[in-house]
DNA sequence: AGAGGGATCTTCT
DNA sequence: GAAGATCCCTCTC
């Protein structure tokens, strides 16, 4: 079961995306997306793959530490298509943890630690792994190396598909008002931004992001280091002496990030 | 603005 | 049997 299923209306036909950032290339009918992203695969090449230009391949995830991957995300868009409506959701990603597999003692694969439940860690870089925490919540993170290495998603900025992305927050709410969240509110935490872009173990676990039609990575800002703050990991500090290593990363000054 | 607690269930010991 | 990479409501200062 789903984190408490509210009674709540769907929501209505979405309005236009609203044009958020230089990250966006031109205007598009999220029906055009359906149409295109269906046949996609093993189709003709007449028409142009589903996928945009500017996704981010495997290449991007090649030859980076998990450190520099969890900065290199920063500022990057996260993109997943909805089924059935096959609309797209897209928002920039704001904060990033880095897990040192075997030797992080915050790390699920501390000590190399291997179960079936850990297996996506292990898988080809850019391997989904979403997990459920505290029995209702989703966290999700990017495989960075195929051993046991992983960026956890901290917090995205929405950038396209605001209304559905709060009508899928509105669905885990505990209470039954219908007031939207704030903006900055949406998607500001690893549990919330799997809530708001519908993301959990049953949809997204094991799926590889740089080659899937689900979701998806888009070149967006490249972030500078200068605008990059450290800080100790949150949610960790049982984890001794690794608790408080700088391996959380996010946008200095962004207003969209879970903890200052 | 910050502290405290409840909801809820998978995973491994 | 216990812990957990959370969220959100409520109470207090």
């Amino acid at each position: 079961m789903k984190p408490t299923a509210r009674n709540k209306p769907k929501s209505k036909t979405s309005t236009v995306k609203t044009v958020a950032n230089s990250g966006v290339k031109r205007k598009r009918k999220s029906t055009e997306i359906v149409v295109s992203d269906v046949h996609s695969r093993g189709h003709i090449k007449a028409k142009r793959s589903a996928k945009p230009m500017n996704r981010l391949s495997a290449d991007f995830f090649n030859n980076k530490s998990c450190v520099d991957l969890a900065k290199a995300l920063l500022g990057q868009i996260l993109c997943r298509r909805l089924s059935p409506n096959g609309q797209t959701l897209k928002a920039t990603i704001v904060e990033t943890e880095a897990y040192l597999g075997a030797e992080d003692k915050a790390s699920a694969t501390y000590n190399g630690r291997r179960t079936e439940h850990l297996e996506p860690l292990y898988m080809t870089r850019g391997t989904c792994f979403v997990y459920m925490t505290y029995g209702m919540y989703h966290c999700m993170n990017l495989s960075a190396d195929g051993n046991g290495n992983a960026v956890l998603l901290r917090a995205v900025q929405p950038i396209d598909g605001l209304d559905q992305m709060q009508s899928l927050r509105a669905k885990c709410r505990k209470t039954g008002t219908d007031t939207p969240y704030k903006q900055t509110l949406l998607a500001n935490g690893p549990s919330k931004l799997c809530m708001a872009m519908d993301i959990d173990r049953h949809n997204i676990n094991k799926v590889n992001i740089t080659d899937s039609e689900l979701i998806w990575l888009e070149t967006g800002s490249t972030v500078s280091d200068d605008d990059i703050v450290c800080t100790k990991r949150i949610g960790i500090d049982r984890a001794k002496e690794w608790a408080n290593k700088p391996l959380r990363f996010y946008i200095k000054d962004n207003e969209y990030i879970s903890k200052k």
